[in-house]
DNA sequence: CCATATATGGACCAATTGGTCCTAAATTAT
DNA sequence: ATAATTTAGGACCAATTGGTCCATATATGG
């Protein structure tokens, strides 16, 4: 299945059907998803759907993990590319909060969305999940370190410390958003939180 | 239905039923709630519910409200009781971060929840949340004011900026315990949040 | 006692759920 | 060409979904 010589070749692009699935889970959720909305986003049969990816929790379990990798990566990017760690943090927030202009719908995080909905309830997805924040709180921790090491950061409390204080209002960000805070009482927050770390 | 001088008189308690609905939307969510486990939950048989609360969306709109009113009243007690407004906001955030501990399930802030699971697809149940953030926001707003008074609150910044800022860490603390967080990794964050406000 | 009015239990329903399975088409190695 | 192998489409399925409806039980006011 994985592997073979032989055989009629797949007719879709695996790696363009998983990103459809992720857009529409994390869009709307593992509960609110039908089968049909995938087969019908993802452009695909339900046996392809299934022989392909198992069912449809496992198919959950692998958006999940791409979009997490996906989101550290682009992480370490942004950090890579900019001057200082303060504007790193605040580029990052700004974009967060930025969401809540879009008109079309408030995704927010896939991670925090499904540490919402599921991770109290099925302990698999709970291991990605706790999994995946724990390896974006590392980028941040290398980001925090950093802004230590080049005294941006005052910073008397330990590292990890800040890290969980960075990640909660992050969280705490998304979560206003979702119910419905505007930009303009977001953006003070924003920079009430930037203000108490450097 | 509602005031009758005739008829059969109601073998349930209304309050009481709408409690266990309101435990078991809270635990579960929305989707995640059949029919049967509302039945169960509240020992109703069907046509009693849907005479007594229409349907299941109706109830739970009902449930939301009932909690948010709850929720707020406690609040105000809890402020009005408090020697100080450092301790009640402290007491408060160390009470949403004890349910760490609770090994049976962590139930989160039912506003909260449905912020996350409901308010961007339902625009009735998002108004609920809306508003329900609002009144516990003015709770904190109250709290905060009285601490500039009282001069607990060094406070620069304009009071609905605090306000935000402390909805925004609450709302990160919670989804942080869903995700699966630690006492022992939430309580400095606490600390850091208090810190920066007092 | 009777008419009125409500409560309750459960039969019933159409629609949808996630999932299986069979058939036919397509492709490759021999 | 043919055997091997995997694809894709869709018929099919049991279970569950939220919801309706009706028959029966139980109360009150006259």
């Amino acid at each position: 299945m994985i592997c073979m010589t032989y055989g009629r070749p797949r007719e879709f692009d695996i790696d363009r059907a998983l990103e459809a699935a992720t857009q529409q889970f994390w869009a709307v959720g593992y509960e609110a998803t039908s089968l049909q909305d995938l087969l019908k986003s993802m452009s695909l049969s339900k046996s392809s759907l299934y022989q392909t990816f198992s069912n449809k929790h496992e198919l959950f379990i692998r958006c999940l993990e791409h979009y997490q990798q996906s989101m550290v990566d682009k992480l370490k990017e942004e950090l890579e590319n900019s001057s200082s760690v303060k504007q790193f943090v605040s580029e990052f927030l700004e974009e967060v909060i930025a969401e809540s202009n879009n008109r079309s719908g408030r995704k927010g995080c896939f991670l925090v969305n499904t540490a919402n909905e599921l991770s109290q309830r099925d302990t698999d997805i709970g291991r990605v999940v706790t999994d995946g924040t724990s390896n974006v709180a590392k980028v941040f921790q290398q980001a925090i370190e950093l802004g230590i090491t080049k005294k941006e950061i005052s910073a008397k409390p330990p590292v990890e410390h800040l890290v969980g204080y960075l990640m909660t209002t992050i969280s705490g960000l998304r979560t206003m958003i979702k119910a419905g805070a505007e930009q303009n009482t977001l953006k003070p927050v924003v920079d009430l939180i930037i203000k108490s770390l450097f």
